[in-house]
DNA sequence: CCTGTGTTGGTGAGCATTCACTCACCAGTA
DNA sequence: TACTGGTGAGTGAATGCTCACCAACACAGG
């Protein structure tokens, strides 16, 4: 038969479907255990609530971005800094994409907010961890002389990053009728941009 | 007595404060009448259902981004560009500061996030507006000459007011801890650098 | 090799509560 | 008298969760 752990992968699973489908608030027990195939008793053998099901969904299914960026970061520094801003921004992109629609409707209901952000310091995690990230990798790259001297690299990676976040937002805005910018067109135009400026 | 008005403006009040507060999740009809200083059925008499009733809060209740703008860009072009953009930053940041955490909630919610949508396209705005807005903006300062000639706007104005929105959802995200940087530095380190670049 | 026993993971039925919403009714005013 | 804006007391439906029960397996003792 089924294997100890498939049924509540199954359920975590259903879970994460039906938030980013149906959206967090309809997301009821009734409709996780049948998306999952299975009762609703089964799902309280697994998780001792509903909250904390979700908390598991959030921990065990949505993607980080931290490791991502560290590891762009530490990789072989052979390629330009345009090269590697390009594909952070192109990474960034596509992660907030998957993870927005959830972490956004976590704003609906702020305990399930706070118990996630108590999770993610847990993890020694958090959303600002990418932004911190970014920043350090800018300092290095100015201390090797490859950015310019003077450059606020916590301003370049907000200004990264944010543009990013907002494209998921607007992503996932409804109505999105205009045919959307691929995302490595829309990573490259920010990463040149963000280099070169547009002053006189 | 009161006013016929004032008992739908205190519910509208309630409403959004709520939403503000406990979240859209948690605000419930005997909640918000409560607040409101009137009974559940008084809701009903001015709003046809509580989805309806929420339309209002954000139909009526919410800053518009757009018009800040648009009146920006359209004013007596004295200042220079830097500025401009320092003051947009600004304003943008303080607007998505207000707007943001009761629009994320709107994703828990698509339906209710749909007809939000559908109201706004009646009134002729959206989010996707204010991009528009500032790139037409930094398009007409370029055809001026105080733009880089080949600047790409697009991207400017994406990562302008898309670190400005990322702000506002790491302000509204708990556990804040560290002293946050105050509006008008961001807004003035943002311009500055995307003017400037960080590029050697 | 059976057999008793405990554990694990599952079920269907139902319970208490909460929710959005309605209804009969009423006070003040035009 | 008719209308507007208000109320208290419900109502049916949905929701999160529990309970008694059960099938399958592990496995130690006779």
């Amino acid at each position: 038969m089924l294997t100890p752990m498939s049924t509540r992968n199954r359920i975590l699973d259903a879970a994460e479907r039906l938030m980013r489908t149906i959206g967090l608030a309809r997301t009821t027990t009734k409709e996780i255990a049948r998306a999952a195939g299975c009762s609703e008793a089964a799902l309280y053998k697994h998780f001792s609530s509903k909250e904390e099901l979700f908390v598991r969904v959030l921990e065990e299914r949505l993607p980080r971005l931290g490791p991502l960026l560290e590891e762009m970061v530490a990789g072989p520094g052979e390629r330009s800094v345009e090269e590697n801003l390009t594909e952070i921004a192109r990474r960034a992109a596509l992660f907030y994409e998957s993870s927005f629609p959830i972490a956004a409707s976590l704003y609906a209901e702020p305990r399930l907010l706070k118990r996630h952000h108590a999770a993610l310091r847990e993890l020694g995690t958090g959303p600002r961890k990418p932004l911190l990230a970014l920043s350090a990798y800018l300092r290095a790259e100015r201390e090797a002389g490859r950015v310019r001297p003077g450059a606020d690299t916590d301003a370049a990676a907000a200004l990264l990053l944010g543009a990013c976040a907002q494209r998921a937002f607007l992503h996932d805005f409804p109505g999105g009728e205009r045919p959307e910018q691929p995302v490595e067109e829309f990573a490259a135009a920010l990463a040149r941009t963000v280099l070169a400026g547009i002053g006189v």
